[in-house]
DNA sequence: AAGGAAGCCAACCGCCAATTG
DNA sequence: CCAATTGGCGGTTGGCTTCCT
């Protein structure tokens, strides 16, 4: 069926000729392109405006990256669709010069073999039924072996004196890693009112999430440190717990917190946070991970996008943190 | 060398949401 | 307010290339 936009004019289907190609890019580079149903008819192309657009947006747009994926791009990707699912245009965003098409075509061609053959769901990222057989669900050196994430959330209110269990879930993970022994966190009751302790051999195999107020990441990436987030209210604060010396180090507070919701803002702003958030809609059906959970996705792409995550380390791990 | 299979990727299709008149 | 149009997105297709027998 052809599309509306098409349907009043002759098009042409098919590969683009150089020709076009030619056409295509001089209009768009002098005129631009304030209506795309209007480029062919001045460009002089026989196409559909769509076409036009896919195009220019897939091939001839100046910022494109050419060549292979590297090995972090292919990271991120990993990492980004572990969170948003199949939302490539939104992948795309966390990869400069990369188009949604070109994500989507590199994770069918080549990631989802990948995953499959490390024993992991691509769609979910858990362990094949098949991996799972020989697995022991109770043990951390068992989920380990397959995740550098994992999630939590509680219904806990700040500085409550109540403590309730938590419940772990756990995000398996596309790489091995060497983290065996999990540390018991016992946060010091001095500095930690706003978190539960927990023990890390509490995490089940299959993912799980509990009145969702509070979320926490940490990674075997990283396994020393384990970051924790609240979302009360608007009022965000992000801390960081070090696991070595298991006490929650309250990360400025007031500073972090102002620079959280600066980045939240422009986030808001560019409207990330809604797709964020209706991307996160869209995963918690097609996945059931989180479902009736009000999982913070604009909270989650505005520590993505944050500066916070790029300055102080590394791109990888800071991607496991805030998943 | 030839032919079939598999892989890759550009482009299309169809749906949906936003915009416009 | 409503219908038509447009832009954007994810899923799918089909043709070209590469690999294998």
């Amino acid at each position: 069926m052809v599309h509306r936009c098409c349907s009043k004019q002759k098009i042409k289907r098919g590969l683009w000729s150089p020709e076009e190609d030619d056409k295509l890019l001089k209009y768009v580079t002098t005129h631009g392109h304030k209506s795309w149903s209007s480029v062919p008819k001045f460009a002089g192309l026989q196409r559909c405006g769509k076409s036009c657009r896919l195009r220019w947006i897939n091939y001839l747009r100046p910022d494109l990256k050419r060549g292979s994926f590297t090995d972090e791009e292919e990271q991120i990707i990993i990492d980004v669709h572990r969170i948003l699912g199949n939302r490539w245009a939104q992948i795309a965003k966390h990869l400069p010069g990369r188009t949604d098409n070109e994500v989507k075509n590199f994770w069918n061609s080549c990631i989802k073999k990948k995953l499959i053959s490390q024993g992991l769901d691509p769609q979910t990222h858990n362990l094949l039924s098949s991996h799972r057989r020989s697995s022991t669900c109770t043990t951390i050196s068992t989920t380990n072996q397959y995740s550098n994430s994992i999630f939590f959330m509680s219904s806990q209110i700040p500085n409550s004196p109540m403590q309730t269990r938590q419940t772990l879930s756990s995000l398996p993970k596309a790489q091995t890693n060497t983290f065996q022994t999990p540390p018991t966190i016992i946060p010091s009751q001095s500095q930690t009112p706003n978190i539960l302790p927990y023990e890390l051999s509490d995490l089940p195999c299959e993912p799980s999430f509990e009145n969702p107020s509070n979320i926490c990441s940490s990674s075997y990436m990283n396994p020393s440190k384990v970051r924790f987030s609240n979302n009360e209210n608007n009022n965000i604060w992000v801390s960081s717990i070090d696991a070595e010396d298991l006490r929650v180090q309250p990360l400025e507070e007031e500073g972090l917190e102002s620079q959280v919701q600066v980045e939240k803002d422009k986030t808001y702003e560019k409207g990330i946070d809604h797709e964020i958030k209706e991307a996160g809609k869209g995963n918690l059906e097609t996945n059931g991970y989180l479902e009736s959970s009000n999982f913070d996705f604009g909270l989650l792409e505005s520590l993505l996008s944050s500066d916070l995550m790029f300055h102080d380390l590394n791109y990888m791990d800071e991607l496991a943190w805030n998943f």
